[in-house]
Formats: C-alpha cells, sequence, structure tokens
DNA sequence: TGTACATCAGTGAACGCGCGTTCACTGATGTAC
DNA sequence: TGTACATCAGTGAACGCGCGTTCACTGATGTAC
C-alpha cells in the first residue's frame, strides 16, 4: 500500500516518538523493533523503510526525547515570575510526578548511562543537543559571563539529574522522596547564594 | 568434578565480581551468562550451580559492586586530613580516571537507571546497600542531626553522580571534563558555604 | 589405614524463545501520455 | 479527463544468531564403615 508523503512523514513520526517514550520507560535495549511498530499500529518489516537500522533510530529518538522533555523544563521557566525561572525548573525536575514517569521524562536519569556505551556516532548526536539545550538552561543562570552561566547550568543539571536518577532506583518511598526534596531545597540555596 | 567447599566459595566471589565489574562496564543487559563464565575460565552450564538464575547475579554483583566502590570512596575521605574528607571524596568521583573506568566506578551513574527498571526484590536489596553506604558518608558531613547529614550527603552524591553520568555521555572532551570540574569546584563551595 | 559408595561442581549438547534484518509480494497512489 | 504503467509504504514469512535455562553425564573429593 502506497500512501502519500505526508502520511509517510507522519509514521515516520509516530515511530520516533513511540520509541521516544519507550526507549526512556524500558531502556535503549528494553524494547524490540516489532513492539514499537506494533504501537504505531503497523509491522515489523515497514520499518525499513524509514529508518537504516536499530541505531538510526536510536540517534533520531534520542534527539527527539531530549528536545522534548528540555523543552518542557524550558517552558516550567519561562511561565515562572521573573527571578523565579530557576526556582521553577527544580521544582519541575524534582518532583515525584517526574520520578515516576520515565517515558516522558528528561533522557538524562532514564537514557545517559545507555548512551554512554553506545557509537560514537550516537554520543556525537546527544552531545550536540546537549549542548544546545544547556546553553539554553544557562541563560537563566545569574553569572555575568557565558561560560559561567554554562557552569552554573552543569552544576544545576547535575544535581538535579543525578537526584532523579537515584530517587528511581530506592524503593523506599519516604527515602525516595527526600532526595527529590533535599537536593531541590539546596539547590535553590546554592542559586539564591549566586545573587540575582 | 568436585571440588572443597573453600574452592566453591571462591568460584562464587569470582563469578560475582566479573559480572560487578562487567555489568558496569557493559550494563546489566549488556553481558550474558557464558561471557562471564568464561571470563572466570567455566563454562556456562556450572552457572546454577552457584545462582538460582541471572536475577539472583544481579542482585549480588550490584550490592558487591556498591559496596567495593563506596568502599573506596570512603577510603579516600579516611586517608584525607582532617577536615578535608569531602574535598578528598569529590576529587576522587569527579576525576577523568573515575569517569572513564565503568568497570571499577561507581554503581550510580553505570547502573542505577537500570536497576530502577528492575523487580522489587532487586531495588530492595539496592536501597538497603544505599542506605549503608549513604549513612557512611553522612558522617563527614558538617551538619548537626543525623537528617541533616543525610541531606547533605544525599546532595553530594547526586551533584557527583549526576555529573559523572553526563559527563560519560559527552562525546567531547573538553566539554566532558569541564563538566566533571564545575561540578566539583561548585560542590567544594557548597560544602564550605555549610561551616566546618 | 584402606575400601566402597555418595556427593556435587563443572561440562557441553540441546531446547525454546525473542530479536534484528531480509525479501518476495501487495495494492493504493503518483505520474506520463 | 481517462488509461497504463511505475513507485514504494507496508505485510508477513523466513533466516540466523545469541541468550537463559535444562539435563544427562563426569570424575575428583567427602564420608561411612
Amino acid at each position: 500500500m502506497r500512501y502519500t508523503s505526508e502520511q509517510k512523514i507522519e509514521t515516520h513520526k509516530h515511530i520516533v516518538d513511540a520509541a521516544a517514550r519507550e526507549f526512556r520507560s524500558k531502556g535503549l535495549q528494553g524494547i524490540g523493533i516489532a513492539d514499537l511498530m506494533s504501537q504505531v499500529g503497523l509491522t515489523h518489516g515497514g520499518f525499513y523503510a524509514h529508518f537504516k537500522n536499530r541505531d538510526a533510530l536510536v540517534m533520531e529518538a534520542a534527539t527527539c526525547a531530549a528536545a522534548q522533555n528540555f523543552g518542557r523544563l524550558i517552558e516550567a521557566a519561562e511561565s515562572a515570575d521573573k527571578g523565579k525561572e530557576v526556582e521553577a525548573m527544580l521544582n519541575f525536575y524534582l518532583s515525584p510526578k517526574h520520578r515516576d514517569n520515565f517515558g516522558s521524562g528528561c533522557i538524562l536519569p532514564a537514557l545517559a548511562a545507555d548512551i554512554a556505551r553506545q557509537s560514537e556516532s550516537v554520543k556525537d548526536a546527544f552531545t550536540d543537543t546537549l549542548k544546545q539545550n544547556m546553553a539554553r538552561i544557562a541563560n537563566y543562570m545569574p553569572a555575568r559571563d557565558a561560560k559561567n552561566k554554562l557552569k552554573q547550568a552543569m552544576m544545576i543539571v547535575s544535581g538535579m539529574a543525578g537526584a532523579v536518577l537515584i530517587a528511581r532506583a530506592i524503593e523506599d518511598p519516604k527515602l525516595s522522596d527526600l532526595m527529590l526534596d533535599s537536593v531541590r531545597n539546596q539547590l535553590v540555596e546554592m542559586y539564591r547564594s549566586w545573587g540575582v
């Protein structure tokens, strides 16, 4: 069955979206091509009309997932009061809701460890996306120059990603919540110490 | 061939050690039982004389890996001058050497995301080990009471784990180094702001 | 101490299963006249 | 506008491969007498 070219683009997008969700949810090796395609309502054979191989999908899906969630993080900052942008990002990121939703959450706690073990080209694609998104987050940091803004953004993102990463692996709900809360409070404090 | 019971314990330990290394290096799904056993000089069939199934090994290996690396982190603190223990831990953890050695490094950036997707029993075992080790690290924190020491330890560990997690996925060496350096500097600064 | 039997860590073939990839085929749409 | 052919997204059987697990077997050591 042949379809219009718009339909092909639409289908391609659906596959990438499903992969971005499922990879974050189950890990890069946790979902197969057949299962992914069936989530889009297709059979596995059609996959290769859209992607050279599995790795090509991993690259597209990782970029898509990063854009999606960093986008929401930026939105949280933009919809906050002036001067409260970083607090808003921390509240958004370090929430039980984010911790409990792998599939729609940040790529860092979900997939960074997997990406670190992928081929150079996958890591290259990830690095590009990360650079862009870190630069956008850095805009909200109080440091004077771009380099120091980036360093502050790195600190905030590392702290957030680490806390969610660990909170997800903790089975004790109270301890997991404490991890999110205490890291959020201390990062807010750190941010305030930078001056506004 | 039957061996003495000491030999069986020794073999068991070798398998767990190899798994602790290989799982961190390649991910929980990145190495198979046959490959693991051949690294210990045995064939795959013998595996089931030591473990009920693959999951049982994952649990033991995760506990072993956590004990190994948190042990080294504590050692770094213990061998430091009085009042410099936390700086010593940060220097040890946020080094290119640690970033580049998955197999002997911390379990958090290597396996926490995988563990978060495992069964409840695996997460339970991980949570126990993490609690113990967090408590040991908390001892070096300056807060007055145990709860606030723990919160400070959570902040330090989250920041460190997040930074190494992200630094490993970055293909650009300079940016990856910058991630480690800037997070280390800012965590040291934060620690100093807590007072000694 | 010596002998006979029991144990069981380790071997390696075999099984079933799932996965990534290929390929001949289908049939609705695009295109050329 | 109508007709004939080309295209190609998607189908589903098939292939090869690796993996976790099982199992009959081996033979060195432990144990009972």
